[in-house]
DNA sequence: GTCTTGCGTAAGTACCTGCTAACGTAAGCG
DNA sequence: CGCTTACGTTAGCAGGTACTTACGCAAGAC
């Protein structure tokens, strides 16, 4: 969540989603940034599991890991429904007078 | 999102989701940094407008804003759902035999 | 008034991070 | 072999941030 948090390494997920993209290409997209950068990035990326690499002769691709990013949508699922159920609890626990004989 | 990136306050966002807390109460819940470290968490997810403050006398109690964190998960759900789309539409364009004559 | 309680704020520090610049490396072309 | 391409990696730096310590300030209690 953390690593997501970061403008730069969200919208490189959202860009590799759908389509394997190389380190240029990805670059490409952020003009005021050297590749360094987004080479460092797609390092953090890679490193937390959220996108994967694959070597194509001189080039690496880069797609994002369907099923890490699914892991991440059902804990922050879970961050809301949760909450939801406490705040159900609380309501029926502050207002028991209305079923209670 | 990067406000939430940062663990104690998401773990602090959690505790008064459901029901409001005093600022001694939410630092209780964290004995191992002073209560001015919570104090300052306070002020960012204040600030970020994720929590709001009630002043009851001598004490404030937060308590989770509702309305900002649903447009942060509509955001979140709009993350999904889109490369979602993106997902499809690229395997109607990269697969279109089936259906063409 | 003084004292305590509950809290925010300011200053200072150690650490983390995002960046650039320069270098290293493997693949392919000649 | 050298040369270029497409990358990653390292060193170093500027800025951010999470933290502690110390202080300030309002609300009651007395």
């Amino acid at each position: 969540m953390k690593t997501l948090g970061e403008p730069k390494r969200c919208e490189i997920v959202r860009l590799v989603w759908s389509e394997e993209l190389a380190a240029a290409e990805i670059a490409a997209h952020f003009p005021d940034v050297t590749r360094s950068a987004i080479s460092q990035h797609l390092g953090v990326l890679r490193n937390a599991g959220l996108v994967t690499e694959r070597r194509d002769g001189v080039r690496r691709l880069y797609s994002a890991n369907q099923a890490e990013l699914e892991r991440l949508r059902a804990f922050l699922d879970s961050f809301w429904s949760d909450s939801l159920v406490r705040l159900r609890d609380l309501a029926e626990s502050s207002e028991p007078a209305k079923e209670t004989s």
